[in-house]
DNA sequence: TCCTAAGCGAGACGGTACGTCTTGTCTTCCA
DNA sequence: TGGAAGACAAGACGTACCGTCTCGCTTAGGA
């Protein structure tokens, strides 16, 4: 692993001037010579650090989402629609992260990868129940693409409700049938 | 309208080129040379027909939906199991079309454009309803991109249930939920 | 054969873009982007015409060499002084060329060849007398080498003497003794 | 003056790296990485001793020369033969030196420096004798670049006759010649 | 004998040239 | 005369090299 302060200080550079012209004038239209020019930081440099600009947006991602992973409260299940605003809440507060990943660009292998292993977890914790008259595979893909597609309708149309109202619906159209076939037997 | 057959010819060929490669290498990676040379077609003559590689595949796969559409039969909605099973069946024939709509690449936007149809759609039948609890256009929004969440990963993982059983399963996690919340009274 | 009328053009401004570059700052300092931009040119364009700066100057040097063999005057040897006149007449006239191919950059390789090909000429014209007492083949390559060496110290020294005075030099210097030595049988 | 061993030992490594590089591949092609990695060197210790591989070129063939004329006898011209003998017994003897020379590579500055030395010797020696028909400064480059370029031929052709021959050859073809023009007054 | 100055390996960095690729326009040629 | 072929400008890409620099480690050679 590489101490030198140097190398932190132009990846650091990298990401940031990635954040920033991601937001100006989305991702596939930059060009690296571009990002290095906003980076403060010699072309070829780029290349010592990150083999293409995917590489250096999943850096990005991936460093956001373990920041974001220690500061999700745990224990969100208790009730679904406090943790349907907490859901929200952060959604809010890492706004630029989930238009990145969300936009369809260069990040769609990694929205992928998150969706699986969010899938994996709840697969997890709802594993143990007794089979469900629907498979628990589908049950879980379901209740995660359904929750990503609610975020991303709700940032792309601006927020048009508080999160305690999006936990509501939340809870009301995405939790509350999921946990009613969860629990079913198969008759 | 051009009815010169040669021009016919010429999109036709663009087209077919376009559909065989994306199923070798993806959308992405196709360059226009190459395009032009699968089509047996000068480089230049891309250009008189089409503006850029998205409205090809654009061309491509609105004439493919309007097959789609002309093939759907109508009044679907009797029994939502019935809806679903046809619904399977449809992508099941159709897999290289909607593997391509699905895939996240350039066809990202007109899976939007089709995706805000089918909203509309479903707004415009259900709206006569009495208010829902939740927000019709969420829960129109959360009834498409579900449906189309449920398809991608059937066929993702090479459809390992059949199309009725899907329809059940669409029927069940999808529709239900969805009819209760569309009748219930905002409390 | 290329006929476009494009392809000419494009090569002739090159040619004559590397030609003024040359005499501006020498060869080996020049970079293919100078080059392209010095000739009103695309940068990629210069390789669709040639693999590299070595292969322009090769060209731009041989045209100028056949273009010189079609005005040098027949039956040069009645006469050495006269021919030597005539050889050092061409030299001011055509200094340029002569100057490239004597600075001993990338021309290295042609001037061998011009040199090799003078030599064998000059062995053909020589070869039916008696065997001299010094092998043909160091007596052609030393007439040779001494008369560009004459003509480099003359231009670099920027023409110190007229035409005429470096003929009569050239025929008691260079050819006098060789004519002696090549008539000379072995003893 | 530096006295340190370790700066004797990285130059005189550097050296050597050098000349065994040249034999390999030739001179412009070697990077200074490649040399400093052949040397065993660090690649920014290059730098902190020479300039330019040109530098360390010059260098190498500086101490080679100074070498040679160490070993060099004086009083070489009362017998032409002899001296022509003992002139291609040394070349052969420092065979890669002259082929470094000769090859008109980035020592081509070097080259003239060395032909400019002995042009200048030559005109002392012969100074004092009464003006020649033809300018002794001509005669005497006429000497130097006839002897280099005798040596390069030799060289070349992996030295196809033996150094008293090629002192004969040199004494009858180069010296002869010379010697009558620099005695001869100007008629 | 110890300590300070220097040589040194390692390698990050800015800069620049290279040769290849692609896009969209424009010109030439041919059927 | 209209479409096919492909030359062209523009510019991004990923690689290689250069020469500078900064960091610690090690080693001289004087105090």
């Amino acid at each position: 692993m590489t101490t030198d302060p140097r190398v932190q200080r132009t990846q650091q550079r990298l990401r940031q001037a990635l954040a920033e012209l991601v937001l100006q004038q989305g991702y596939e239209s930059i060009s690296i010579r571009e990002l290095a020019a906003q980076a403060g930081v010699g072309y070829a440099t780029f290349f010592r650090h990150y083999p293409s600009k995917d590489a250096l947006l999943l850096d990005l991602l991936q460093r956001s989402i373990q920041e974001m992973a220690r500061l999700l409260p745990p224990g969100l299940d208790a009730d679904p629609a406090e943790e349907g605003r907490l859901i929200f809440v952060h959604a809010a507060q890492h706004q630029q992260l989930y238009r990145i990943l969300l936009s369809g660009g260069g990040a769609l292998a990694l929205l992928e990868e998150v969706q699986a292993a969010a899938v994996a977890e709840v697969m997890r914790r709802f594993g143990r129940q007794t089979a469900p008259a629907i498979p628990l595979e589908i049950l879980a893909h379901h209740l995660v693409a359904a929750t990503i597609a609610l975020i991303g309708w709700w940032l792309q149309h601006d927020q048009p409700y508080p999160p305690p109202r999006m936990g509501q619906i939340y809870a009301e159209l995405i939790m509350r049938p999921f946990l009613a076939l969860v629990g079913q037997e198969r008759g």
